[in-house]
DNA sequence: CATCTATGTAAGCTTATGATTACATAGTTC
DNA sequence: GAACTATGTAATCATAAGCTTACATAGATG
């Protein structure tokens, strides 16, 4: 979970995956997408997403092809519903949808000190 | 969004917003559940996670009182929606993650193109 | 072949991150 | 109000991250 987690983190790499989301791309022209950095940055960075497991990588000739691959998301989609999944934390995340009935605060896992 | 999900790559403050996820927790009691590390060290992961808007902070007393900030998370969401917004990837990582929900990715064999 | 194109890797630099210990501060208690 | 408790902050350090330039290599092309 924590390579994926990590690499998602970086905004660069974020706007690479958007880039590979539907198509596949050759590292250059993806390079060419970020002017404000140097050609072998990107190339490290999709290094770091291909070990995250976020992209997959085809050799195309000359070219290396880059795509999304969806499931490298799916540790974060778990780590989202691990937290959503408790129905008061999710009702609170959209809190403003709708009116919801009083329900009893249960037991914690962790001790109070004292209350 | 960055401030979110820098904040959310760390372990540490993973497994914290998992301690408050239900129930408000004093610090201490919080750093207690880390003896690895020192008292301080997950002062300053609180303070990343409230900075970061995914927790709230109430004083109670001699104490501070955490507690998950659900909504700090819709960053992240927005982020997986945007990346999944197209139905075959999404039904593709779920697919994977209904079947391999252990997470054990190979990186050689990669077993993708299923069905 | 000679060389041009696309791309990855190595080395090195700078800044960010996460940790530690020492200290400061606010509240509680006797 | 003196001492104790809970917690945050400051200073500091080691390591990680991200960038750059220089170099290496594989495939395309004349």
């Amino acid at each position: 979970m924590d390579v994926a987690l990590r690499a998602v983190a970086d905004p660069t790499r974020r706007a690479i995956l958007r880039l590979v989301r539907e198509n596949e791309i050759p590292a250059g022209d993806i390079a060419r997408q970020f002017p404000s950095m140097s050609r072998p940055a990107v190339s490290q960075h999709l290094r770091v997403l291909s070990d995250a497991g976020l992209v997959d990588v085809r050799p195309d000739g000359n070219r290396r092809l880059y795509r999304l691959r969806p499931e490298g998301l799916n540790d974060m989609a778990a780590f989202l519903d691990e937290i959503w999944t408790d129905n008061l934390t999710r009702l609170k995340a959209v809190a403003e949808r709708e009116e919801w009935p009083q329900r009893a605060r249960d037991a914690n896992q962790v001790p109070h000190q004292k209350a």
